[in-house]
DNA sequence: CGATACATGTAACCGGTTACATGATTTT
DNA sequence: AAAATCATGTAACCGGTTACATGTATCG
C-alpha cells in the first residue's frame, strides 16, 4: 500500500488534532492567532484538507458535543492518521528544504513534542545543522565570487538571505544544546 | 483597463528580462544557478509563464540569433511589461508580505536596480523596517505570553522564528544606511 | 557512436485562493 | 431588529509540480 502525499496544510492539521480534537473552525482559529498563520486559514482550503484526510481515513468524526452551539464536527487523528503524522516528522532534513522549506521544516519541529521522543528531535536538528551549514557556505562562496559584478539591491537582497541562514545556525546550535540538557534532566 | 495579477514568478521573469533580453532556457539557469532558486526551475513552469506573458503584450519574441544553435527564442520585455514590473516593484510592504511572503519581497529588492530609482528603493526599505519591527514586537507578545505552556520544541520553533525577524530587522537598518551612503556618493 | 548538454514544450493532477452561500447564535 | 460572530461548506480559477515527449548540437 502506498503512501500518499500530504500537503503542509494536511499534515498541519494532523499534527493539531493530535494535540486535541477539534473542529475545522477550532482549527482555523488555532491557524489565524498564532504564527502558525504561515500556513493558511481561510475556509476554502481548510474543510477540503478535512475531508481529504477524512477520506484518506487519516481522521474521524467524534461524537458532536451537542451542548448548545449548533453542529460543530470534532475531529480526532485515527491509528492510521497517526502513523501517517509520525513518518512525516521522521522525514530527513533535505538541501532543498532548508533552501525552500524552512518554513515546513518549523512546523515539523513545532508539532514534535508528544508525537515523536527527543532522539527523534535531536536527530533532526542535527541533520538540519548539518544542510544549513553547507548551504551558509554555499552562498558565502557565491557571495565572494559575485559581488562585484551585483548591483546594489542585488546585494542587499543576498545578505539579507545570507543573515537569515546565519541566524538559523546561531540558533541551531542552542537548540540542541537545549534538547541535550532537557534530556539530562528528565 | 484592469490589470491582471502576475505570480511571484511571473514577475521574476520580467526582472530578468529588464535586465536583459534571454530565452526560456536562460531563465531555467538564472534561476537554477542562483539563490534565487527559491522561485522554482523546472520547464512546466517557466515555459507556461513565457506564454502567458507573451500573451499578454509584457514580453515579446525578439529576432532569433541564428547564429548556429537552433530555434532559441530571445525574449524581451516590451513598454508594458515595463510598466507592469514598475508597479509590482512599487507595490507597498503589508504585515502580511513580512508575515507569508519575505521571499517575494527580497526578489522584488534584488530587482530593483537600473529600473526604478534610490527613492524607491529607499521607501521599499523603511517600510519593511517598520512592519518587521512591528512584528517582532508581536511575536515577542505573544512569546511571553505563551512560552509557559508551550512545548520545548514548539518553543524552539518559535524561537527560531523570532531569531530569523531580529536578523532582518538588523540587516534592514544596515541596508537602509548603504544605501544612503551610496546615494550621497553619486 | 553514445552520452551529455542544449532547448522547448505539453498534459494530467493537485491544491490553494477567492468569492460566494447559508444559516444559527450571541451581542448591541 | 440589526450586526457581529460562530460554523460549515461549495465552485471557479489559476498556476505550480511531475512526468513525459521531442529533437539538436557538442564532446569524448
Amino acid at each position: 500500500m502506498k503512501q500518499k502525499l500530504l500537503s503542509t496544510l494536511s499534515c498541519a492539521i494532523l499534527g493539531l488534532l493530535h494535540q486535541k480534537p477539534m473542529s475545522g473552525y477550532d482549527l482555523r482559529k488555532g491557524f489565524t492567532s498564532t504564527p502558525l498563520i504561515h500556513f493558511s486559514d481561510s475556509p476554502g482550503s481548510i474543510y477540503p484538507a478535512i475531508g481529504r484526510l477524512s477520506r484518506q481515513g487519516l481522521i474521524a468524526r467524534t461524537a458532536r458535543e451537542d451542548s448548545s452551539r449548533r453542529e460543530r464536527q470534532i475531529f480526532r487523528l485515527t491509528p492510521k492518521g497517526r502513523g501517517a503524522l509520525k513518518r512525516w516528522l521522521n522525514k530527513g532534513v533535505m538541501r532543498i528544504d532548508v533552501i525552500s522549506g524552512m518554513d515546513e521544516l518549523m512546523l515539523r519541529l513545532a508539532l514534535m513534542d508528544g508525537v515523536v521522543d527527543r532522539i527523534v528531535t535531536n536527530r533532526f536538528l542535527k541533520a538540519l545543522q548539518k544542510e544549513v551549514n553547507l548551504y551558509v557556505a554555499e552562498l558565502r562562496k557565491y557571495y565572494a565570487l559575485a559581488t562585484a559584478t551585483m548591483p546594489l539591491s542585488g546585494r542587499l537582497a543576498m545578505e539579507s538571505g545570507m543573515d537569515g541562514y546565519r541566524a538559523q545556525a546561531r540558533w541551531v546550535g542552542r537548540a540542541i544544546a537545549e534538547v541535550k540538557r532537557n534530556r539530562r534532566l528528565k
